[in-house]
DNA sequence: CTGTGGTCCTGTATGC
DNA sequence: TGCATACAGGACCACA
């Protein structure tokens, strides 16, 4: 669920509060989440102990926390991926995973119920974790060559809906905000890129931008800097979503019915009066 | 190279 | 009531 408007909500709050703090201990209750971290728990706690931490930063739904000006705390929150600070005597949270005592006397908590995201220590990673490096920029990035990824669209026989959520070409977007972003720009997520006129595709993008500048904003609204939620459940799903999750609700703009159809494992959810095949 | 579809996870909802 | 199944889905990887 957490896409790029819960990412960055996190970040920030990671922001505010572990700038200059010093990991004193590094709890493993569960290995899964590192499961990308080559030599394991034991590389993983001991590049981490010690190690003063800095700004968090995000590309795409990816964060890094810059682990003594040289190295970098990896994640990716995946489905149910979540951040806490507590006291380390607070009762741990269902699904704690990792736990990192900080110099300060409080505790970072990583809880993940269904454990889709992921840790990992990166020997030089402060700058861009190597591990990130076929990450495209996302749509916030000011380097983000829009030209280009238009161009890269069009020449893709594959559907929009799939394009969009491809983190190669840009990162950021996931199954909720590429059906919004199709459903504002009136695109069927069927589509194939080929399909697509610049121009149209353009107003795919500026709308992707467009519904995570939104969602940001109510995301940030209800961030407290002791539980850095990350599900995105801060109210704006249920109020702002035209499309995702409506199946059978009529569409906003023309009031016919909301389509749901299987894509790749999940679901794309469109109207069929306003999003034609073309 | 491009494009597609399976897999990992667990909690909740639904169906028989 | 109880068990089985569907569903949620981001990233990655195998394969055509």
């Amino acid at each position: 669920m957490p896409e790029l408007p819960e990412v960055e909500v996190v970040r920030s709050g990671l922001a505010g509060h572990l700038p200059g703090r010093i990991v004193r201990r590094v709890g493993v209750l569960h290995p899964r989440p590192l499961r990308r971290q080559p030599d394991g728990v034991e590389g993983f706690v001991a590049g981490l102990e010690g190690g003063r931490l800095g700004e968090a930063r995000r590309r795409g739904k990816f964060l890094w926390v810059p682990v003594a000006d040289r190295d970098a705390l990896v994640g990716h929150l995946g489905m149910s991926g979540q951040f806490r600070v507590d006291q380390p005597s607070a009762p741990l949270a269902a699904n704690t995973r990792i736990l990192f005592d900080l110099d300060d006397g409080s505790q970072l908590r990583f809880v993940d119920q269904r454990m889709f995201g992921a840790l990992w220590f990166s020997p030089g990673g402060a700058e861009l974790p190597p591990e990130l490096s076929h990450v495209a920029l996302d749509l916030f990035d000011s380097s983000l060559d829009k030209a280009a990824l238009v161009a890269r669209i069009r020449s893709s026989g594959s559907e929009i809906k799939r394009l969009l959520l491809n983190q190669q070409l840009v990162s950021g977007i996931g199954n909720i905000y590429a059906d919004e972003a199709l459903w504002a720009a009136r695109v069927h997520p069927g589509t194939p890129g080929a399909r697509l006129s610049a121009r149209t595709v353009g107003i795919v993008l500026e709308q992707a931008t467009e519904v995570m500048t939104a969602a940001l904003a109510q995301g940030g609204t209800s961030f407290d800097a002791l539980y850095v939620n990350v599900n995105g459940s801060s109210g704006y799903f249920s109020r702002a979503l035209n499309a995702y999750g409506r199946e059978g609700l009529p569409c906003p703009r023309c009031g016919d019915a909301i389509r749901r159809v299987a894509f790749t494992n999940r679901s794309s959810h469109y109207c069929p009066r306003c999003q034609r095949r073309r």
